[in-house]
DNA sequence: AGCATTATTTTCAATGCTCGAAAAAAGAAG
DNA sequence: CTTCTTTTTTCGAGCATTGAAAATAATGCT
């Protein structure tokens, strides 16, 4: 989504007419939600009367995004127009969480984050959060998470409280959803499945463009999806699920020859995962096994996943992309022992090379557009997603 | 949906305002498509003007529902009043489309029909056929079926043009969802996974009303999901799908130690399928063994399926469900080893006795709803969805 | 400079769907 | 015969949308 854009470019994008496009947009100008960009952009067309450019006015809001990782967390100011302002970084450990209560930890590094933009205060809408795990059904914490010492306290209610603000929890998985959705309009309406591959194996899916899940913040639990009954110790406690076999940890695990059933390590530095992955690409045999291990437990749980929804897209995001290569046989193996895959063919599935993007552009655009629909409350809501070609 | 209501319970059932419930229905009568009751019902309101009844008239069109499985075809006559009007059954053996081609059979299963009742020869609008496998992708043909010798020829198309009528293919699975909206207003707008199980294991999924497949004809392959790889021979060809250890010669295999490598029967009389469950239920060992596989497939797959899409609702039917008992702790354990099921708890996993009407309830449905959509065209969808409640 | 050309944007009257309120209708109760 | 109750219809208004025409703002050509 990039608004730029003139009223007449808008009007067959949204397939609405000229005039309803007139009326929509002298509407948003008196709102100040979106401006008129003065400066004259330099594009080919020279004859008739020039377009002027709308797009969403900058100031009329920011939001605070918060990205927790197992080892990082990150956060983000944004405005109003989407883009992005300024950013903090820093690294998580294990015990982080340990010494710092989340809420007290967030909201420390959002007054960092305000001190370096003041004017961003005033018209600051909302706060929110990507993590993983599992969230309470009311979507306001979190039942179980990889990120030690986070499940437990209601941190989303506590920093809502502490400051004021709409304060909202997302479940990675959800988010990977969302962002593949504006990675390429082409899969803004189709039904696509996003794997995240990393310290964690999540996957977000939509469904002909919504977003599948139980409830508003649902979200999907690939990675937690029985591969053996009773197979490798998983970090959720339980065993046989995928992660276990797929996520850095357990590749780590199978390359050093680790029994499965040990304790996967807390988290993993992402060196020593990239590491691993250029012994795999220069033919290191423990190596090659594991990420064939890890190959096959994903490809089981895409054949499983393809019996009951069948993408038009598969995307694998994240630090484990860069090893669909190294996985992909086993996955195609996988997927042609099912009668759905056998008959078919197996799905194109694709790496998608920036790892980041999908989940902070997912948070980024659910975040603006709860500031439409709940902020900004009646308007109409095929008014930003036209904006999506 | 019985459509016998005043224009005022349309009115609040549909949220719309009695104004334009008059102006629809005044449509729909000049149209044709509803009538008024005279018929003054005697219910318990006495004071006021009495309600008129409207319904929708039966006459207005016609259409023939073929229910094809492993042992049985069924054909049903059905107004446009959703009323069942006649019905033919037929005993199919593994031999029948050896004997004729199945557009033939079927056609003269029409002539039958109409035979009894000509007055519907005049507003025969559909035909509508519910077979089980997989579908070509343009819903014209079957790549693969259980039902031997149906593939391959594209029966749909060539009783369209015999009879010059539209003539629609539905996977039975895809009715089940289709059929279990119907069977419970509250079901209507959820998400729920109706699971057959007898001669096949199959599942339709709704996600919050909607039906999931691919394209407008897609559905699950639950019973080909894999379950153990290389596992028991399934019909399909393919080895460890749930259904090798789940439908009725599955059961019947193991209950008989015969190796699960052996050749699936190709179908079982139901009252071989009903006389193991009694012998199950009274305590009978081997009988006992091979439900308890079923169980331990379905639980695995079920639990395979909430880690990635997670219904408020499972429903169980078809001849399987009266075992489901005998099932339900390996179905219990399974669904518990997995995350979802610890954290969540077992989802609430319910029978429905009457096996046929869910697939029925589903092609009934869905073939008035192409009737309106198609051939009554432009009509708002909403009016005949608001009679459900 | 003046006029034709071109493309964008706005205006305007009309359409279609919806609604709330009031009116009309059809009986029962008193 | 009047009053009451409930259903159904009528009526005018509101609202989002549209197509067509008009207005606008530039360039290109003579």
């Amino acid at each position: 989504m990039q608004g730029a854009q003139s009223r007449t470019a808008l009007a067959s994008l949204t397939g609405l007419s000229h005039a309803s496009m007139t009326a929509i947009m002298s509407d948003l100008l008196t709102q100040g939600l979106v401006a008129e960009l003065t400066a004259d952009r330099p594009d080919g067309r020279t004859r008739g009367r020039p377009a002027t450019f709308v797009n969403f006015a900058r100031n009329a809001a920011h939001a605070a995004l918060f990205e927790l990782d197992v080892n990082r967390a990150r956060l983000s100011l944004i405005d109003y127009g989407g883009v992005l302002v300024d950013r903090i970084e820093t690294d998580l450990t294990p015990t982080t969480f340990a010494g710092i209560a989340p809420c007290q930890f967030l909201s420390d590094r959002l007054d960092a984050l305000l001190a370096r933009t003041p004017a961003a205060q005033k018209t600051l809408r909302r706060v929110a959060i990507s993590v993983q795990g599992i969230l309470e059904r009311d979507g306001r914490g979190l039942r179980w998470s990889p990120i030690q010492h986070l499940a437990g306290a209601p941190f989303a209610t506590e920093l809502s409280v502490a400051r004021g603000l709409p304060v909202t929890l997302h479940k990675r998985g959800r988010l990977l959803a969302e962002g593949a959705r504006w990675l390429d309009p082409a899969l803004h309406e189709a039904s696509v499945a996003t794997v995240f591959v990393g310290s964690t194996v999540a996957m977000g899916v939509t469904f002909r463009g919504q977003i599948m899940g139980r409830g508003d913040e649902g979200a999907t639990e690939f990675g937690h999806m029985n591969h053996v009954p009773n197979g490798a110790l998983c970090r959720c406690g339980m065993r046989g699920c995928i992660e276990a076999y797929a996520a850095d940890y357990a590749v780590l695990r199978n390359a050093y020859s680790v029994p499965e059933t040990a304790p996967p390590a807390p988290a993993v530095p992402v060196q020593q995962y990239e590491m691993l992955m250029q012994r795999a690409e220069s033919g290191d045999r423990s190596a090659t096994h594991a990420f064939n291990l890890a190959g096959r437990a994903i490809g089981f749980g895409l054949s499983r996943m393809l019996a009951i929804y069948d993408p038009s897209h598969i995307l694998i995001v994240g630090p484990g992309a860069r090893a669909l290569e190294l996985m992909r046989p086993e996955i195609d193996q996988a997927i042609k022992a099912s009668l759905v895959g056998s008959i078919n063919g197996a799905p194109h599935i694709i790496a998608h090379r920036d790892e980041t993007e999908p989940i902070f552009k997912g948070l980024l655009m659910k975040t603006l557009n709860d500031i439409d629909q709940v902020d900004f409350a009646p308007l109409p809501s095929t008014e930003r997603a036209g904006t999506a070609g």
